[in-house]
DNA sequence: AATACATTTAACAATTAAGTTAAACGTTAA
DNA sequence: TTAACGTTTAACTTAATTGTTAAATGTATT
C-alpha cells in the first residue's frame, strides 16, 4: 500500500502545502492551521491522512503537537516515476 | 493546474496500471480493457482522466483509437519531489 | 479539582470519484 | 445504406473526500 497511500496522500493540494512548510522545519498543529483559512478540524484530518502515509511524524510536547516531515517513504514514488518516464531497463527495446 | 492534475491522476490504481502498460508500447482502448475486469466505459473515463493531465495522448487509425504514453509533464512532479526530498537550497539552513 | 488551552474525533452536509448499463458516435465493410 | 465494430458519453448508484460545528481528549495551570 505505500505508493498508493504516498500518492493519495499527494493528490490533495492543502497536504502538499503542509508538506512543503515542514520542509523548512518543523510546526506544531496550531502554527500549522494558522496558515490556512480552514479549521483546525480539517488540518487534523490532513495531517492524520499525511501521518497513516508516514510522510510525517508527530512528537507531544506539553499541550502541543510537533509534525516533522519524514521523505524516505518518497523514495519509492520517485523509483516509481523514473521508471515510468524513461528508465526501460526491465522492458525489451527494438 | 499542472502539479495538482498529474498527482491526481497518479493517484489511482488503475491509471497508474494504465499507464505501466503505456510504457511498454502504445495500445488500442480495447486492448487496454482487455487487461482489467472492469468495463470499456470506465477505462475511457480513466482515460480521460490521463488525456486531460496530457500523461497520455491519442490518435485515431481507422475504427482504432491508439493511446501513448507521454511522460514530459513528470518533469514538474520529479522536480516538487527532489525539492521535498531534500534539495533545501531554497531554505535558510543553520 | 476546576479551568484553560491545543488538538483530535464524531456527526453531519456537500462535492467529487468510480463503478454499472444503455445509448450515441465515428469508422469500416457488406 | 445498413450492419458491425471500437470507443465515448449519459444517466444513475454507491462510496470516498472535504468541509462545517460541536463534543471529547490530553496536558498544564490555578
Amino acid at each position: 500500500m505505500g505508493l498508493q497511500k504516498t500518492l493519495k496522500a499527494l493528490a490533495d493540494p492543502v497536504r502538499r502545502e503542509i508538506l512543503d512548510m515542514l520542509r523548512i522545519g518543523r510546526m506544531s498543529a496550531g502554527d500549522i492551521t494558522e496558515k490556512f483559512s480552514i479549521t483546525g478540524a480539517v488540518i487534523s484530518r490532513h495531517l492524520s491522512v499525511l501521518k497513516d502515509a508516514d510522510l510525517i511524524r508527530d512528537k507531544r510536547e506539553g499541550k502541543f503537537i510537533f509534525y516533522e516531515i519524514n521523505v524516505s517513504v518518497l523514495e519509492e514514488t520517485m523509483l516509481w516515476l523514473t521508471k515510468l518516464k524513461g528508465d526501460k531497463s526491465d522492458v525489451q527495446e527494438q
